[in-house]
DNA sequence: TTTCTAAATTATGCATGCAATTTACCTTAA
DNA sequence: TTAAGGTAAATTGCATGCATAATTTAGAAA
């Protein structure tokens, strides 16, 4: 028995759940084989039971296939998945924006604008991963500050979802530089409250991020 | 044992998870009660293990709250949370709409006149439950119309949902005579595939429903 | 050597049992 | 009579065990 971390009291489906989805988004088990319960359990030093709890979870989040007495499997995004997708993003992406624009208050645009500032120093160093994790955060924030927590959840899902893809296919600078050019945008209309400008931004750059996504 | 139901072979937990989402939206345990487990194995003749992975599963669909060691309440849905839904609602409609319009067949419009009419029948003679039923079946059938499964799973989801709300609070006959009239629109902008008016008509209408609601 | 079949192994689905926490009840004191 | 405390019952969380379905492996025939 490894004490790998105490899975301290409180529910501990809901603590293997967040630990699996990590291990999803890591890529351990990539590809849609078959992950064995038994090695789970394993890892994470739990019973079965918890384990199978926390499975039927993320299947429901769609991170998961589970196939009838066939296992459990990472759910595979395909193209047509991906198209799906990005049309409700845009539409989620340009009512956070409105909205946002009504509720944010001076405080979380100077959080965002601080983040963004970064996130340009990474872009201008073409530090590829720590921009991506600051751009993510930025839109996160912009779905936080509508304080709509159905738009934030349904939000995250679908990034969680898209997350599976395996992307940067025909990254291209230039496509770099359009976003950073469209989250100077972005910031200048949130500064503004202009609402129908940034959700217009907003669709504009996601377009562009499907572009990229889709190889 | 009594052998209400057969509960056939495949996935029990899946068959579980139906029955009781039923349960809840037929309103057998409102007012956000605790909900013993053993009551329920009784009731559904299966044991704790298929039952607590369903009722994980339904809290991750929102429709329940797992309070750890403290059991299963149905999610009550305050004004602040339907507030926060009708405007997602709203721009999924409005989507819905446009791609309907461009994907929709010949056949699924006449389908939907079909139900339409039906609707319009029991509007006349002030029958609400049918009237109900058939008004949710045609937005679901805009929604099928899209083939976008992302689409229709976050609406369906949602709706749910909203129909823990317990609603037709203020509702008027001069509100209902509106939505059907804007039934009307409906089905006319559908029928010329004119997806921004659909998209606008939804939209309208959904304010309407919110309105009637939220009481 | 290849392929088909069948047994053995493994994994999944569900039921049950035990420990821990919560809830209900009852006693006792103010 | 009410409030507080403690004990008992019930309920939840997790582990384990057994039955069934799936997968792998071994063997035999072509």
């Amino acid at each position: 028995m490894n004490n790998e971390t105490p899975l301290s009291t409180p529910s501990l489906h809901d603590e293997i759940v967040g630990r699996i989805r990590d291990m999803i988004f890591a890529g351990e088990f990539i590809g849609g084989q078959r992950v064995p319960e038994k090695l789970l359990c394993q890892q994470l030093s739990v019973s079965r039971t918890p384990l199978r709890e926390a499975l039927k979870v993320l299947a429901a989040e769609g991170l998961l296939m589970l196939l009838p007495n066939r296992g459990a499997r990472v759910a595979r995004m395909t193209a047509d998945d991906v198209d799906e997708m990005f049309p409700v993003m845009g539409v989620l992406e340009g009512l956070a924006g409105e909205i946002a624009c009504n509720r944010i208050t001076d405080d979380q645009i100077d959080e965002i604008r601080a983040l963004h500032y970064q996130m340009a120093a990474h872009h201008k160093r073409k530090e590829l991963a720590p921009y991506f994790k600051l751009n993510q955060q930025i839109h996160g924030k912009i779905f936080a500050a509508t304080r709509n927590g159905t738009l934030g959840s349904i939000y995250d899902s679908l990034t969680g979802r898209i997350r599976l893809a395996r992307y940067r296919a025909n990254f291209s600078y230039e496509r770099w530089d359009q976003a950073m050019a469209e989250h100077e945008e972005i910031l200048e209309a949130l500064s503004d409250r202009d609402g129908p400008r940034l959700a217009s931004v907003l669709k504009r750059h996601l377009e562009n991020t499907c572009e990229t996504v889709k190889e």
